[in-house]
RNA sequence: GCCUCCAUAGCUCAGUUGGUUAGAGCAUCUGACUGUUAAUCAGAGGGUCCUAGGUUCAAGUCCUGGUGGGGGCGCCA
């Protein structure tokens, strides 16, 4: 008989396999990255974790010469390959286990450089460790959780028959109305091409003329909508906003559902449904990542006094899927404001006196946390503080806008039912000195066909920001773009 | 963009009205320990007190500028 070298090398399982297998006496291999190491005369315990999910293998080490030499480079953040037999646990903190028979070392780290050590790391330390931190429990789970939530938005949307479309990056619309806007060039700026008025001669750039990120995919998903019936993007959105908060971000991303035939009240609906569906979807699928940010979240506050303590997360997130969001107007929502303690005793910064206002933070978050105590969607804005594509309603004042209200984390979603009617978008687009040429083809689907439609823009990050309990929106996604901050 | 707070060991932080040689926990290293769970126990090493000026007999501590970071507000998703 032979026996070919192929046979004795046994193939990788990965630790969330292995953690779930009882075919105790079977010899595996393993490969992972050390998390800690604790040793004693005769046996050594290596916690080793491949990503695969948050927990770790533990790793027997029974210690001879060999051994002894070896584990001295078993070092926190080392790689290894770890070949053994998969065994019951003896000890009470988990039930499978790996008894060594060879390791290898992949890859060392050397401790007095290595900046993650086996103990709590502030998430401002890690921020400045971008390429490290994936190698910290927060990280890791807050990473799965954001995959699990890109594929269950995929998931609703396809169950649903709609059909995603990549809208542009690069565009040439500079008036999609939602912010400041990253210029895309490829003229030399030392040296820039000008016209006889000394300004910008953008027929000599790449695109013959001026060209940006983009700030949303709405308008394109307009067009795709009013042909497909029901389309959704999912992309990178850039904003050049000078904003420095825990919830805005230069590059982040959207999704973006537009639906031909949907009034307001279907809009709603739909982005009500999308929400639980999501959430329902990381309670079934990110158990042990949720536990774990669920005991950071209590951890972390708990200095804070009890009443300034958040509900825990998994209850949270329950208590979101068995409640109706509360539904309401603008109009409704001032009354409550005008009438309510902190307005009538001063305590807001920024008094409710009058209609027509637009909201501030405190204001939304008064209503979410203290008034309703659950998320809450508003509508019908004042036509003055919102965006010019909004369906204008028949007082003349108002459209047909929607935000939804989370708390904590305030708007996690703006949208609204679309102007269809050709002559008041028409007009509406003049009255705010948009340019018409760059809006000829959004000006055209009105004319050809025209329906009524909606669809609303959902920040990806504050959805994470909100199932993860992270409170900072550079901590949910890798590599945060943001003023003056451009590391990783 | 506006307003605020912070910067002391690898990490998290303490450091009194300005006063002798700047401390603790964890991490690291050495030793002990027969199965540990961020192991435990004993010991050791480790500091440009962010930076540049200034006030003072004397500055980690007070003042000014700079740099880096946190939080709040605005813009929004």
């Amino acid at each position: 008989m032979q026996i070919h070298l192929k046979d004795l090398i046994v193939k990788r399982t990965e630790v969330r396999t292995l953690l779930k297998r009882t075919d105790f006496g079977e010899l595996i291999n393993v490969k992972g990255w050390v998390r800690t190491k604790r040793s004693s005369k005769n046996v050594a315990f290596i916690a080793l974790n491949d990503g695969s999910t948050i927990n770790n293998i533990q790793i027997v080490v029974e210690i001879n010469a060999d051994m002894e030499t070896l584990l001295n480079h078993v070092q926190t953040g080392a790689a290894l390959s770890v070949d053994g037999i998969l065994s019951e646990s003896m000890g009470s903190g988990q039930k499978v286990e790996v008894q060594a028979q060879h390791i290898q070392i992949l890859g060392e780290a050397n401790p007095n450089e290595y900046p993650l050590q086996p103990k709590k790391h502030s998430l401002e330390f890690l921020r400045e460790k971008a390429h490290l931190r994936f190698r910290t429990n927060t990280f890791s789970a807050i990473a799965r959780v954001r995959h699990a939530m890109i594929f269950a938005v995929h998931q609703f949307f396809n169950e649903r028959n709609f059909y995603n479309i990549h809208t542009p990056i690069i565009t040439g619309s500079d008036a999609e109305g939602a912010g400041e806007m990253f210029q895309v060039t490829t003229l030399d700026l030392k040296n820039l091409p000008k016209n006889e008025d000394g300004s910008i001669d953008y027929k000599k750039d790449f695109f013959g003329k001026s060209a940006n990120l983009t700030v949303s995919g709405q308008l394109e998903g307009e067009l795709a909508a009013l042909a497909l019936s029901k389309i959704y993007t999912f992309g990178p959105t850039f904003r050049a906003e000078n904003s420095n908060t825990t919830r805005h971000l230069a590059e982040f991303w959207m999704i973006e559902p537009e639906m031909a035939f949907y009034d307001l009240n279907d809009n709603m609906d739909l982005a009500e449904e999308m929400l639980k569906y999501v959430i329902q979807y990381a309670l079934d699928h990110c158990t042990d990542d949720l536990q774990f940010l669920s005991k950071r979240q209590q951890d972390e506050e708990k200095n804070k006094k009890a009443n300034e303590r958040s509900m825990e997360l998994i209850e949270k997130l329950r208590f979101v899927l068995d409640e109706p969001f509360v539904r309401l107007t603008y109009t409704e929502a001032i009354q409550i404001l005008k009438n309510s303690k902190p307005n009538k005793k001063k305590r807001f910064q920024y008094l409710v006196n009058e209609w027509g206002v637009d909201l501030q933070s405190e204001h939304e978050r008064y209503l979410v946390e203290k008034h309703f105590k659950r998320p809450v969607i508003l509508t019908d804005y004042p036509a003055s503080i919102k965006a010019f594509y909004m369906k204008q309603n028949e007082d003349g004042k108002t459209v047909r806008a929607m935000d939804v209200l989370f708390p904590q984390i305030g708007e996690i979603i703006g949208g609204s039912q679309r102007e269809e009617n050709y002559d008041k978008l028409y007009a509406k687009i003049k009255a705010l000195d948009i340019p018409e040429s760059s809006m000829w083809w959004y000006l055209e689907t009105r004319k050809f066909g025209s329906v009524p439609h909606s669809g609303f823009g959902l920040g990806f990050e504050r959805l994470i920001l909100f199932l993860t309990g992270m409170t900072n929106i550079r901590d949910v996604i890798p590599f945060p773009r943001t003023p003056l901050n451009l590391e990783f």
